[in-house]
DNA sequence: AATGAAATTACCGCCCT
DNA sequence: AGGGCGGTAATTTCATT
């Protein structure tokens, strides 16, 4: 199974950007928007699968509605590097959502979406009994404007060469 | 429509715990797995679609896979609170995948998927243009190791008072 | 265009107020 | 008696060849 089997059409990208925003479409609803016949339309989309484009469909939850009205961000200060099997465990709490080793002045960054501030305690006190967590720094989200998953589509926009007569720099 | 139109049982919270994994389960199969009829299980689904907990169904997309291999947080700094419309206008932008006001020493918490470094210093560059963006912060993933949508299981285990013997503190 | 599977509706019965 | 909920059977829509 190659990396990029083939490359991605227009077509492809707008059934892309049709199901990851609506995912129980019928084929035939999915074609008629991409221009396509139902049968041909399923070809397409079971090769985006196959390729590993698409990596499965699953059901949006509200955190609020089903009891988690929470939501933190939390940068993990460790003396040892990457996955260490103690924090790969926490992986198995429905509520830490993200796990990302990232750049920058913190080595880990995690997501996680909880019932209550005494639910981030005790995620915290169960964090600091990871052997190597040093500190940790923590993003209470007081207002969501926008989540969503990974969208299809790309900015030109971005890519043009920035005006160097305006310039920024990250402190 | 009341907030919390009914409670959830347990059956509810097993749906639910299904649908956040794959949410291409036929209602026979979802029957099987929950204890119920096709119908019944069709019912249940139904009604937590109405009363808010099942937001909708979306195709988890791989980033690398359609083009956006480099994935970031990025903290602001912001001189005005909240959102301003121009803000807002980042959301158009599908590389933009969320958007949170958070407390701590930044204002707004960005979660960005992008094609290159290129595409981030375009989109920093983006952002500076954005009246009232004083600093930004950038966070670069180097490895995700968790990566899904809210989970409808909740850990008791959180909940426990914390041992007050072991003790920590956020600096 | 045809076949088989699945979603969806209709309708009936049970249980617990 | 009635409302909520689940089961079976019938129908329509959709996936799949």
């Amino acid at each position: 199974m190659p990396d990029t089997p083939r490359l991605l059409d227009a077509i492809d990208r707008r059934i892309l950007g049709e199901l990851c925003q609506k995912a129980d479409l019928s084929f035939a609803e999915l074609g008629e928007r991409v221009g396509l016949s139902a049968p041909a339309t399923h070809e397409r989309v079971k090769r985006l699968r196959a390729d590993g484009r698409i990596k499965g469909t699953t059901a949006q939850l509200d955190g609020p509605a089903i009891g988690k009205p929470l939501l933190a961000f939390v940068h993990v200060d460790t003396s040892g590097w990457g996955k260490s099997p103690e924090l790969m465990n926490l992986t198995e709490l429905p509520e830490l959502e993200e796990m990302h080793s990232v750049t920058g002045d913190t080595c880990m960054l995690l997501k996680v979406r909880l019932q209550s501030s005494q639910a981030l305690e005790g995620f915290l006190s169960r964090l600091y009994k990871v052997t190597g967590v040093r500190a940790t720094r923590s993003y209470v989200a007081l207002s969501t404007y926008l989540e969503r998953g990974v969208q299809a589509g790309i900015s030109e926009e971005l890519l043009e060469t920035p005006d160097p007569s305006i310039g920024f720099v990250e402190p």
